[in-house]
DNA sequence: CTTCATTGTAACAGAACTGTAACCATTTTC
DNA sequence: GAAAATGGTTACAGTTCTGTTACAATGAAG
């Protein structure tokens, strides 16, 4: 179930779009200010905002610019009373996903919430580039400097879970955990061979460590 | 009314092209990218499909040649940010149908896309040609090197899976899933015959290798 | 009812993968 | 600078996975 969070100072406006909103089965989080969401933020991550674009104190947009700002990429739906076009062209450059005017009706904005949702799925991403390394998701193939190269399994989950992980040391009981099936049966030290066979067929001339090891830490990949 | 799909990675510019698409009054399914297009149309066929040729992952013409390869003949214009005369024959030899280059303007844009929904009536072709391998799909023909070959329905089925998954590697479960009528009936190992004995119809000298098992996980066509 | 094509299962063999251990190299500690 | 600890390298053996084949079960066609 998606979480909807609603910003609307109007307070009839916004119990209404509340009320409607739960009908339609969302998880809704109605708020007549910004700083109520800026203190959620700090603890979920809702899936859309939608957000008047005349709020007393901070604008709207102003808002949204600053979560976008700080990397926050939750689509948002402005509503508004204006509607002359130059002020939709720069609701849009302020990040929107998508735009309703006042008076609306809601059959049009459940409509727009549903498409933009669906839109914004959290989608994987299928190809991964870091540096020389290129990891087809889907078909699994990893590529180095452009020339394909032949992992195995073990060593292409060990790759993703380094590469998810990037420049954050991970313990040898960690590694074992996330990418051996079943981590009681094997030793720490597995992880060592297991680790310099992947730094063997990634880094052959051994000049680009990718990864590195942390003395009595474990490895992280850079 | 006309379904037009849009795929462009700027969401700035992918909200402004929705817009004015759907001020034109042209239903319109906007994506980042290529994926949510590969599910929709295995429910819908659009009337038009504007896409970057510029897209993170795959290529936009790559795209649409894959779709070509498909037997999916949907007219295309390419959104390009590159304008020489070069880039612009090699657009139009990858199958589009149109071509505009940024910046462009929108009263331009809808122009051609009018002009491209009017020329180009709907079609559906039913041979899928990849590599050696010709599937014509009403008859369930199957002709290898312009030679007829003879499957079954269940390696029909599972060619034409493999097929629409080109380079993405499928599990043994998957497989079970899709091309089977009761998964739970059967177990994993069921796959690997069925592969096996279709491998050995459509590549009997084994050095084609349309087919490649991924040790541990499943097979995957390239 | 018989025959044949199709498909699932099981058994086996071969290949690929991976853990272990022994040994070597490097770094740290005293 | 020597000892200890840690990590890297290598070879080998055991395990797991896949391909192949044979055979049985099923269902369709005649």
């Amino acid at each position: 179930m998606a979480l909807v969070v609603v910003i609307e100072d109007e307070s009839d406006l916004l119990e209404l779009l509340e009320y409607h909103l739960q009908k339609e089965g969302y998880e809704v989080f109605a708020s007549l200010s910004t700083m109520p969401v800026e203190r959620l933020l700090e603890e979920e991550t809702p899936d859309l905002m939608i957000v008047d674009r005349n709020l007393p104190g901070v604008e709207g947009s102003e808002f949204v610019l600053s979560l976008r700002n700080r990397g926050i990429d939750i689509p948002v739906i402005y509503l508004s009373a204006k509607s002359s076009e130059s002020d939709i062209d720069e609701g849009f450059l302020r990040g929107a996903d998508d735009y309703v005017t006042k008076p609306f009706n809601y059959r049009e904005l459940m409509h727009r919430v549903k498409a933009v949702l669906n839109r914004c799925k959290p989608q994987l991403k299928d190809i991964i580039k870091y540096k020389d390394i290129e990891i087809h998701q889907k078909s699994r193939e990893v590529y180095i400097g452009g020339k394909k190269i032949s992992l195995t399994k073990l060593e292409y989950d060990l790759l993703l879970e380094l590469y998810n992980n990037l420049n954050i040391v991970l313990s040898r009981d960690y590694l074992l955990d996330k990418v051996w099936n079943n981590p009681e049966d094997h030793q720490a030290k597995t992880v060592n061979v297991a680790i310099n066979r992947l730094k063997e067929k990634i880094d052959p001339d051994k000049n680009k460590n990718y990864i590195v090891s942390i003395r009595g830490i474990g490895y992280k990949m850079v």
